[in-house]
DNA sequence: ATTGCTAAAGGG
């Protein structure tokens, strides 16, 4: 590596996060804190229908039975691609949740060998380095850390890979990471968004809307970021970090290695506020997704996106209706059905069950649609 | 490909 082009990304090891699951971190100190969060509260179970009223309105008055599939999946945030998931489709998403490994065969093949281009191409810019982390709030911190390094060199060498993006979008908190930012020769700042096909074709109409929203939503997250949107407390607010906690050594470590002097997370939420904010960085001007082949990197179409606000905003909000319990899940529309061809959940799925007794009920008396 | 009281993205 060229001496100024020398760049470090301070990644977390998996094995550090899948630490957080161990019992270990229930012997910490805070153990009789997150118990008694975890519990639930006792007169949930003694509510079980003893007068003549309905159960559910019982539970509705004590507001215990409203659990919104975010608080039932215990969510603090949503990935940007589950929202993209569920515009490709949103019954196969939540499928996808509750019976995680339900999932494909071969199919895993495709999307690790997609990985494996991409982190390829990440390590075309900046080496990585492993931090073993015990704590989310470490976890955090490196996603923090890692934006501040990145910050500088958009500015100077004009192409950064996999920044990471959060913000509280319709009260929600939304957490992504844009596969690429680079300068165009115009000065422009493009957002580039690299997708591995395993069919040298181009992608259908279903497959190109899901990623222009994705890419849309980077964007919108991005540009928010910013402009000084994403403030350090409602971060806080939404992932229930604690900002005064010291961080890990070996985060701290890093830290000073890239001449970051801080103790807390607080310090640098505060840090990364002000580089977003006080660095001249633009808004995204351009959108563009490339599909390339993946056996042969052939470039098999590229996408120039028109950013529309009002309409990914508007889909934004439709999504997270479901997420906050405001409506029930929805599966494809009859146009889109060959999506369940390669979907795992067709046997189960209970939309699939409506559309079908509905169509076959209705179809063979009246020729018309429906 | 799971994995998760959270790594997000990975492709169709």
């Amino acid at each position: 590596m060229a001496e100024t082009g020398e760049e470090e990304k301070v990644s977390a090891e998996a094995s550090g996060f899948s630490d957080l699951s161990d019992s270990e971190f229930l012997d910490l100190e805070d153990a009789q804190g997150s118990d008694a969060l975890l519990s639930k509260p006792g007169p949930s179970s003694e509510l079980s229908g003893n007068d003549g009223k309905p159960l559910s309105l019982q539970k509705r008055k004590r507001g215990l039975d409203i659990s919104s599939p975010l608080e039932r999946f215990h969510f603090k945030y949503l990935c940007v691609t589950d929202l993209s998931a569920q515009n490709w489709c949103e019954q196969q998403m939540v499928y996808g949740k509750e019976l995680p490994d339900f999932l494909a065969p071969e199919k895993a093949a495709v999307l690790d060998t997609g990985a494996s281009i991409h982190l390829a191409r990440e390590l075309e810019v900046h080496d990585l380095v492993t931090v073993p982390i015990t704590t989310t709030e470490d976890a955090w911190a490196i996603k923090f850390l890692n934006i501040l390094s990145m910050i500088p060199t958009l500015q100077s060498e004009g192409c950064i890979r996999e920044f990471p993006v959060f913000g509280e979008v319709e009260g929600v908190l939304l957490v992504g990471v844009i596969d690429e930012l680079h300068y165009t020769v115009k000065g422009e700042l493009e957002l580039a968004e690299l997708k591995t096909r395993r069919r040298p074709t181009l992608p259908l109409e279903g497959q190109k809307k899901k990623d222009c929203f994705q890419v849309s939503l980077y964007k919108f997250i991005f540009d928010a970021m910013v402009q000084g949107k994403v403030t350090p407390a409602s971060l806080i607010h939404h992932t229930k970090l604690c900002p005064e906690k010291p961080l890990g050594p070996s985060v701290l470590t890093h830290a000073q290695q890239g001449g970051i002097f801080v103790k807390c997370l607080g310090d640098l939420m505060e840090l990364v506020f002000l580089a977003l904010t006080l660095s001249d960085l633009p808004v995204i001007d351009i959108l563009k997704i490339e599909y390339i082949h993946q056996e042969t990197a052939t470039v098999l179409g590229t996408e120039i996106i028109a950013f529309e606000e009002k309409e990914m905003r508007d889909r934004v909000r439709h999504y997270l209706a479901y997420w906050m319990g405001h409506r029930e899940p929805q599966g494809v529309d009859v146009e889109e059905a060959w999506k369940c061809r390669t979907c795992n959940y067709t046997d189960i799925c209970e939309w699939r069950k409506g559309s079908w007794v509905l169509s076959n009920t209705l179809e063979p008396r009246a020729k018309k649609n429906k």
